[in-house]
DNA sequence: GGGCTCGAAATTGTATACATTTAGTACACA
DNA sequence: TGTGTACTAAATGTATACAATTTCGAGCCC
């Protein structure tokens, strides 16, 4: 993949991280990934100290980049704080929202909406981020944007599996979530801040309970030599 | 100033914009920054990126770097975010802060105090700056460390000059927010969140009557002249 | 066999030369 | 006098050579 531009390598490296194509906490090698992308080992590093300040990877000194992990410690603070970033920041953008962001929403709900129809989980995750990201942009808000750029990092990675539909009922959660998506438009054109908050919490509780299930998958079947073995497990 | 390692040059040029030294909006010349700490230009541009990433300066292809500006419409935002960030900021500190970090958030009220004694403005609002910080790291929580950071930068830097006393009055309400400091570092140590909620919205309230008192000063006397011309205004 | 030291290979960090882009100035022309 | 254009100087962006650090394995001692 030789002669990519430095914008270029910088958006393909963020869609291999939200895709987790770079899985979490693996080691990144400068020197390949200068190769890979034509370029030479400095402005490639440059792009790296971008990504790390965004919250893609981190680096340590003399010692490389990673990209970010997501332990069980992370998520925890993850759902935690979500709801409260995501409620404040779809408030403000209802009302500090301009016409060509509302395009550019309509743009993100439409390819999300093609893609769900195309089955590709890949493209579906990242066509939610897409639309997530630009509600950021209409809050006009660089404090808040800054937590929900990291937010949305990893709520992509989570997401990933979900929209890859195993049976009927989560085909008609996806379709549940292109609604609120819908609606969500609908407010935020309409500068119904209220109104808005409340349907990303609906919106939040959806995902939450779609990632929680990922996260902790339905329990296994009870059993009494499982049960013994686990009561003595750390 | 030659020989400065790339932490020191990053966290000098920190420093530098928190004080105002480098004042918001100016440019930064890369090649004599570079002379300045000693070093040649591709760690120094490192250093920049990594500035960047943080907020503290703004790039643009081709064009160089900025101190970020503090335009009316971000501040505008800052009084509008910061009341609910430091609040959640305080309630995760007091639920999760370590005991080294407690002994950090001691030594930076100590700072302070000396700070105000001396009549150090300038350390003074360094001392509040890293008091902040302090409580940050406690929360434990990437996500809204993300937005704190920059809203702390936009604080120290309208701070700057509060720390000034010009009468007994400012003097006193010095010593008001040296004594909330105080009670927070209780109630955190004490892991009361609720306390620490309520404790750093009073604090909030405090700066933000100093800061707004500087960004909008005391309303000049009436007379008819100026409020026809205001009318007519944009 | 376990753990240590030493050294070579690989990887990251720095300096510098060179390419490219931008900004400022002089000058011509209307 | 104002405007547009070409040229020059200064700044940023890139490639590459070299220095410093880390990693890993061989060899050795206990």
């Amino acid at each position: 993949m030789p002669r990519l531009s430095k914008d270029q390598c910088l958006s393909d490296l963020k869609l291999r991280i939200l895709s987790t194509a770079l899985a979490p906490g693996s080691d990144l090698d400068e020197t390949t990934l200068a190769e890979h992308y034509g370029m030479s080992r400095t402005p490639m590093r440059e792009v790296l100290h971008r990504l790390a300040g965004a919250g893609f990877i981190t680096t340590s000194e003399n010692r490389g980049a990673k990209v970010a992990s997501m332990d069980i410690g992370t998520m925890r603070t993850f759902f935690q704080t979500a709801p409260m970033i995501y409620a404040n920041i779809a408030s403000l953008a209802a009302e500090a929202r301009t016409g060509p962001q509302m395009d550019a929403l309509k743009d993100a709900q439409h390819a999300f909406t093609k893609a769900t129809a195309a089955q590709d989980a890949q493209a579906t995750a990242l066509a939610n981020h897409r639309f997530h990201a630009v509600i950021g942009e209409m809050a006009h808000n660089p404090y808040l944007v800054a937590s929900l750029d990291r937010l949305l990092i990893d709520h992509t990675r989570l997401s990933q599996r979900f929209y890859q539909p195993a049976n009927a009922n989560e085909k008609m959660l996806i379709v549940k979530a292109s609604d609120q998506h819908d609606a969500l438009i609908t407010a935020i054109e309409a500068q119904e801040s209220a109104l808005a908050i409340d349907l990303s919490l609906q919106h939040w509780d959806l995902s939450r309970d779609r990632m929680e299930r990922y996260v902790r998958p339905d329990p296994l079947p009870v059993d009494v030599v499982s049960l013994k073995d686990r009561r003595n497990a750390v």
